[in-house]
DNA sequence: AACGAACTCAACCGCCAAATG
DNA sequence: TCATTTGGCGGTTGAGTTCGT
């Protein structure tokens, strides 16, 4: 046998209220609080509602400095970090963005904020796939090419005609979700994340510290996007602490749990990416890293990788030409990731291990998914 | 203008954990 | 220790609204 209902769901009113109804809620509760009881709290006002509903309409819509819509980008970025640290935890989530219901955010990221983010990642992995496809068939016919001066061609074999040449090996992702569910809903997920937009982990066996070096992707992405990474890191230090009592955070980082924007106001990140010389640079180290000054020599150098690695940063340097004047464009071409499904591309990854000078200081004791990401051999 | 599809969001449902006796 | 009550939460629903044809 089930437990007793909460009230008498006979003598109850259902659905949306009525004026009168929130004006005798919000007078009472301003006036006497709930009184610690809100199941009683309804007959004691009068009104024929269940205690839960009475509770949930003052703290969704009748409290005061109740903010409804309009959630801004910054907001967006804050949803999504935590999303990934935590999952599904809307009123700890809530909790970081005041005025804010768990309520407001659930149907927000369920209406608006997934749809948003899934399509940004088919969106970059149609780009991928189709620059894939173009750079191993332009590597494909080069090599024919070179075959061609030591051997017999067989007759009618078009060597200029990529269509003739072999398919497009299928790359090997891997799925966190499915490999690994555990690791979904902590920060481990957030390293992935950053991992797969082009950043990395590496481990100093030295210090015994794991560092996170940025992507140059960065530099040449919206602030928004800029917004992102900082809030995942900062979420990443916040769950850190959290699970490690040898660490509080971030050397410099700042995540105060009390308003929990954890240091996101930090617009001037990446200031003045591109000097006259239309190199980059950063006038403005933000606290939070020791990032090193990244030029089109690095990425230069990374087009002597090769493969998926190159394609990428293709996109980048083009994008970098104009990345002093990168705005908060809605839609960037750079991939927050699936939300729900985490694939990875780890090739990205693989192009950076050799190659990122180091920046940010993890804590100790976080797992080392990049690891894990090399298994595959595509090094 | 009419209709159906898609979307939004307030509200409900049921489960769980903490509090209480 | 156990049963019951209550608050809190996340998932889901469905009425109202907007959009597309």
């Amino acid at each position: 046998m089930g437990r007793a209902p909460c009230c008498d769901k006979a003598n109850v009113k259902k659905g949306p209220w009525s004026p009168e109804e929130d004006a005798t809620l919000k007078a009472y509760i301003e006036k006497h609080g709930t009184g610690g009881n809100w199941i009683a709290l309804p007959q004691k006002i009068g009104l024929r509602r269940c205690g839960k509903s009475c509770r949930l309409r003052w703290l969704n819509y009748l409290r005061p400095n109740i903010k409804h819509g309009g959630f801004s980008e910054e907001e967006d970025n804050i949803i999504c970090s935590f999303y990934m640290s935590i999952g599904s935890r809307w009123s700890i989530i809530a909790g970081q963005l005041p005025g804010r219901t768990d309520n407001d955010i659930k149907n927000y990221w369920n209406t608006r904020l997934k749809k948003k983010l899934l399509g940004r990642q088919r969106k970059q992995q149609q780009v991928q796939q189709s620059r894939r496809t173009a750079s191993f068939k332009q590597g494909m016919i080069k090599r024919s090419e070179n075959i061609a001066n030591f051997i017999n061609i067989p007759a009618g074999f078009d060597n200029q005609n990529p269509y003739d040449l072999p398919e497009l090996p299928v790359v090997p992702v891997t799925n966190y979700q499915t490999h690994n569910p555990q690791l979904i809903k902590d920060q481990a997920s957030i390293k992935n994340m950053l991992i797969n937009l082009g950043g990395r982990f590496s481990h100093d066996s030295d210090t015994n510290n794991t560092s996170f070096q940025y992507p140059i992707d960065i530099l040449s992405t919206s602030s928004s996007d800029q917004q992102f990474y900082q809030s995942s890191i900062n979420v990443l230090s916040c769950t850190s602490a959290a699970n490690n009592n040898n660490y509080s955070q971030f050397p410099g980082t700042h995540c105060d749990a009390s308003n929990g924007t954890g240091g996101s106001s930090s617009p001037t990140m990446f200031h003045g990416l591109n000097d006259q010389n239309n190199n980059l640079q950063v006038d403005h180290l933000h606290p939070l890293s020791e990032l090193e000054i990244y030029d089109n020599n690095f990425a230069h150098q990374h087009q002597q990788l090769g493969g998926f690695y190159y394609q990428a940063t293709t996109e980048t340097l083009n994008n970098g030409s104009t990345a002093g004047t990168s705005t908060a464009s809605a839609e960037s071409e750079i991939s927050w990731g699936d939300i729900n499904s985490l694939v990875y591309s780890t090739q990205m990854v693989a192009g950076y291990e050799t190659s990122c000078p180091q920046a940010v200081t993890v804590p100790p004791g976080l797992p080392t998914v990049f690891a894990e990401s090399t298994l595959l051999g595509l090094k």
